[in-house]
DNA sequence: ACCTGAACACCGTTCAAGT
DNA sequence: ACCTGAACACCGTTCAAGT
């Protein structure tokens, strides 16, 4: 990928630091991942990263950051083929299998988003506007079914709590995860 | 509590280990709760541990075991005072407010009861048993509506997923815990 | 301005040695 | 059998010094 010649000055650290970081997570999870493990892959000695961010956890917040957006782009691509409340509800079914398959597929970079390890530090601007992002999606889904904050709440509640359950794995995972995600969405009710 | 001198040999340091664990996961959270720490509140060199547990995980095990028997314990308490669809109904909402509330009550145990860090070491007889002993409740509760699989973890869900997000810190926590609970559960549909 | 090297105070774990 | 003290390989973070 980068053929240029390091020099003493990185160039683009910042970044490559969140590149190695998200690498080292999806390969190697959330335990190996640590500040010492992120400058080496980046190739940089271990002080190199406080030039860039003030601690750790302002690192870490970049990659959850990278993931919500990620996390957004997949919520945002199933629409709504019409208006009828069959239609509605299958669109809301389709973020159900997006949102707990992203879950499956991005194991840590998901328990570094949702988990409460960083919810003490201060969010990042991307942090916010794409966490957002994610969260509109489902609010307007559910919305058109039944217009209630509840509403909205009990939906991502079920949801989150299917794709939590299996990402940690309390309960066994189907080998069709949207079949699993389907038959227990018949039992939210949004009349 | 302990009015008898120290020896060389501690006697209880077992279960002494795993109640200093636990002390210091409540009043310090799950970041400060080092294996040395817990040997240090508990009197002992850092190597100690290593006569009762083969490792740290095996310790953070009987901890999450101590968790499963006290929330196992609250989730027994409400019984379903009559046979009736309401009745079950009402006692179903009970022991979601239960659940809610012990996340709430007990963050960093329900972090690490219903986290992964665990999840790839093996179980003790206890914590099989008491983790079993919790979701028995909750499946006998919902089996009485409608015993399908799906309808049990469709409701453990949508309870476990408010739970995570409140403990979490990704909503706002109502005043009244039981009536959020309960504002979510009405979008539940057991028929 | 950005990066390094050495240092400090922590970890989990091992192991010879003490009681 | 149970516990200690010292050691090893890690951490996150700081800071003077280099480019």
């Amino acid at each position: 990928m980068n053929t240029e010649k390091r020099t003493y000055h990185h160039g683009g650290l910042r970044d490559a630091l969140i590149e190695a970081a998200v690498l080292i997570l999806e390969e190697e999870g959330i335990a190996k991942m640590s500040l010492r493990s992120i400058a080496r892959k980046a190739g940089v000695s271990q002080a190199a990263p406080y030039s860039h961010f003030a601690n750790k956890s302002a690192l870490l917040i970049e990659v959850a950051a990278f993931g919500f957006s990620k996390f957004s782009s997949a919520l945002e691509n199933p629409v709504a083929s019409g208006d009828t409340p069959d239609d509605l509800r299958e669109h809301l079914a389709k973020l159900g299998v997006v949102y707990v398959n992203f879950a499956m597929e991005n194991k840590a970079l998901f328990q570094l988003m949702f988990g409460d390890a960083l919810s003490h530090i201060s969010k990042s601007e991307t942090y916010l506007k794409e966490g957002e992002r994610a969260y509109n999606c489902i609010d307007k889904a559910v919305r058109r079914l039944k217009d209630e904050a509840a509403a909205t709440l009990a939906a991502w509640s079920m949801v989150h709590g299917l794709a939590t359950l299996m990402v940690d794995q309390k309960i066994n995972v189907a080998p069709d995860v949207g079949n699993q995600v389907r038959s227990i969405l018949q039992f939210l009710s949004l009349k």
